[in-house]
DNA sequence: TTGCTTTTGTTATATCGTTGCATCTATAAC
DNA sequence: GTTATAGATGCAACGATATAACAAAAGCAA
């Protein structure tokens, strides 16, 4: 259990480090972003298909300098910033990957080809991360900034705090 | 009208650009913090006081350079990053000003001395921001992220968009 | 093939933020 | 006043993140 749909208001493998078949869930991700990038029209070409992999290689956000050094380990070849962000720009456009702005990091979309606001939980401990979906907090946030006269185009929403694991974790070590 | 808690939902002065009395609006803000670090015991020195002023020179967020700019054009001194950003730390850390971390930059908070989390919006086109809070939304997040086991330390909100008067110029011009 | 568009390579540079250590300054004890 | 201490600042170098500009290559269609 707990693969796909999950917990009241979350959705995707919500903190399961450890508690999936990350291989499949990799496979599954790469699947799905060809689908959409066939159906979409659009190419997804041997570096964004790499960049996408490196990116769901955990569920852990990971810095663009990161993903770089992993390409230059990977491969013979030497790219250069440019070439990780451009792929960057084109997973995040057609909604694979999500940047984490408190973070200046990215990490992959389980949801993409709904065009959705997503909400990050970010383990400041172990710095996993989960996408949750809260419409009703959205909604209200749109609703307050709306009365004040604002148009609202993008929500961006970042938790930082403990998953589940490493809170258990640091409560059984006697806090 | 429209100074202090204004409309439903939000706080402080929101997109008064041009609405308000500044010079006032700063003065203020100066004033509650000098009364909030004497009230704590900590020290408002000439530099910190200095980097909380260019701040709030404005309700647009600043970068950490733009601020060290401004600092070099106005004193004989050539200060350097890590004044300005000690600085600023000190200032995040008595609740003075937000970091705003899709743009890299900083906002006078004005709410100083309640411990709130604060949800931002920021106009893409004038650049300028207003605080609001929305203790609901902020509710329905802490719940569902509680229900996937994660224990919320901090919430981050940044909505980006149009503030009121850059949304009725673009209506006005045809859009 | 040719011509056109998209993608990638490459170099350099811009922007944002930190480390480490020396020096100064406020404060308080002596 | 002198001295000891902690806090704050000055300063130089560096590290991390991101983009600009232009050349080369690759896909694609006529
Ligand atoms: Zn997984
Ligand atoms: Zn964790
Ligand atoms: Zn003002
Ligand atoms: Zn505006």
């Amino acid at each position: 259990m707990n693969r796909g749909k999950a917990l009241h208001g979350t959705v995707g493998p919500s903190f399961a480090r450890g508690a999936h078949d990350h291989t499949v869930c990799l496979e599954e991700a790469v699947q799905r972003a060809e689908a959409l990038c066939e159906q979409r029209g659009v190419r997804l070409t041997k570096q964004r298909r790499d960049v996408l992999e490196i990116v769901w290689s955990g569920h852990r956000p990971l810095g663009a300098y990161d993903i770089l050094a992993v390409l230059v380990q990977e491969q013979g070849r030497k790219p250069q910033p440019p070439t990780v962000y451009r792929a960057l720009e084109f997973l995040q456009d057609q909604g694979l990957v999500h940047r984490v702005e408190s973070l200046n990091a990215f990490v992959g979309c389980p949801l993409p080809g709904e065009r959705h606001s997503c909400q990050l939980l970010l383990c400041r401990a172990c710095g996993d991360s989960a996408e949750m979906v809260d419409p009703e907090a959205v909604e209200s946030l749109k609703r307050s900034a709306g009365t004040a006269g604002f148009e609202v185009e993008k929500v961006t929403v970042e938790l930082k705090g403990l998953c589940p694991r490493c809170a258990s974790d640091r409560a059984g070590a006697g806090a």
